[in-house]
DNA sequence: GTCACCGTAAACCGATCGGTTTCCCTCGCG
DNA sequence: CGCGAGGGAAACCGATCGGTTTACGGTGAC
């Protein structure tokens, strides 16, 4: 490979932008103008309305492309090969760990779409995604313990993390180990103890 | 009692302002301008930023009027003499009620919070205090049912409650005894069972 | 060399933003 | 009857909204 991208362009022109657009949006809410937003990338608004189509779509981009970054953040390594609640029990340690930082504003897909409001806006629709893709996750985890049933839990599990979320948004301020305990209590009234015992 | 309001008039300008405000605010969110609110509650610009010093004193305002209302229609009623485990369990029915309906929009109190982003801002003030009463109901009923801990339990409760809410949101559409089974497995958790025995 | 492409800068559009001000009408009350 | 307060209608403010357009610059491929 000699240099496809000519090595003078270090990122995209739309990675620029929508970088610059998950963190705004995150930070300040979907409602910041694209004039700030496009100061902020260092792209023009041609640019933007060439790559996308409405502000609508530039929002929905951008969650979709943070959205592998915010589940590395969350979700245990591939490699961990710890049982399956101590990896459940992972992703409400991070959450607990970032929702301790003082420009935490919960998670960034429920985020977006309760700003939103139509289930129908694009954001939604990657916002759906994505919270499946933390169940999914949760649902694997259960069935490797042997919950007696892995996708209630998984929804409950799902239903903690954002719970979470929202505490510490709405209180303004860390966890304190409440994320975690909820999800043992549930973890715990499943059945699932801590030896999974296969 | 003569008629002190005088009968002509039905509502004052100011609550008619805060009703049309706190519907508004939550169908649409906070990002509404105020004319289209002024408009909308047959109030003046002027008769809005008489009585309030800005838009977001009225956006707090707005949810501190409908907090009243908002518990009425998910506490039980006070001479309701069941168990503290089915008192509980009620607001959690009265959720997936309302979650049901198509214009459900979360809980006003997280949305506004979400929305505004600032921790100091009023609204996220008055979002904070009915959250604690929620909380407070959920421990006053958690002690009655003599659990070990019982605002840790309340805190819980709190979290079901929530995620609950932001399930439905994002997946627009019903829980079908989502809630309340998660609810369940938090009292489960706690000891506590159906008779409280005292 | 030059051509085509990608991108920026900036003007421009009508509409709306939060907020202020002026004018006038309609009451209740003395 | 007169008067003052309350409140609606609407003009007005500068700024910004989402979105489009024109004009120009730099750069790689041929």
């Amino acid at each position: 490979m000699t240099h496809p991208t000519p090595a003078a362009a270090p990122v995209s022109t739309r990675d620029r932008l929508l970088d610059a657009a998950a963190e705004l949006f995150y930070r300040e809410g979907v409602g910041v103008g694209i004039d700030a937003l496009c100061r902020r990338a260092g792209v023009s608004k041609r640019s933007m309305y060439q790559l996308f189509g409405s502000k609508d779509e530039v929002v929905a981009a951008s969650l979709d492309r943070m959205a592998p970054a915010y589940q590395a953040l969350l979700l245990p390594p591939a490699d961990d090969d710890r049982p399956p609640r101590a990896r459940i029990l992972h992703v409400f340690e991070r959450l607990e760990k970032s929702a301790a930082e003082p420009d935490f504003r919960g998670c960034p897909f429920v985020a977006a779409a309760v700003e939103v409001k139509s289930p129908e806006h694009p954001a939604s629709l990657v916002a759906r995604r994505n919270k499946d893709a933390l169940t999914a996750f949760f649902r694997r985890e259960a069935e490797r313990a042997g919950a007696a049933d892995p996708a209630l839990l998984a929804r409950q599990l799902t239903i903690a993390f954002d719970g979470s979320s929202a505490q510490a948004v709405v209180q303004a301020r860390g966890l304190d180990g409440l994320a975690v305990a909820t999800a043992a209590a549930l973890l715990d009234a499943a059945g699932l103890r801590a030896r999974p015992e296969d």
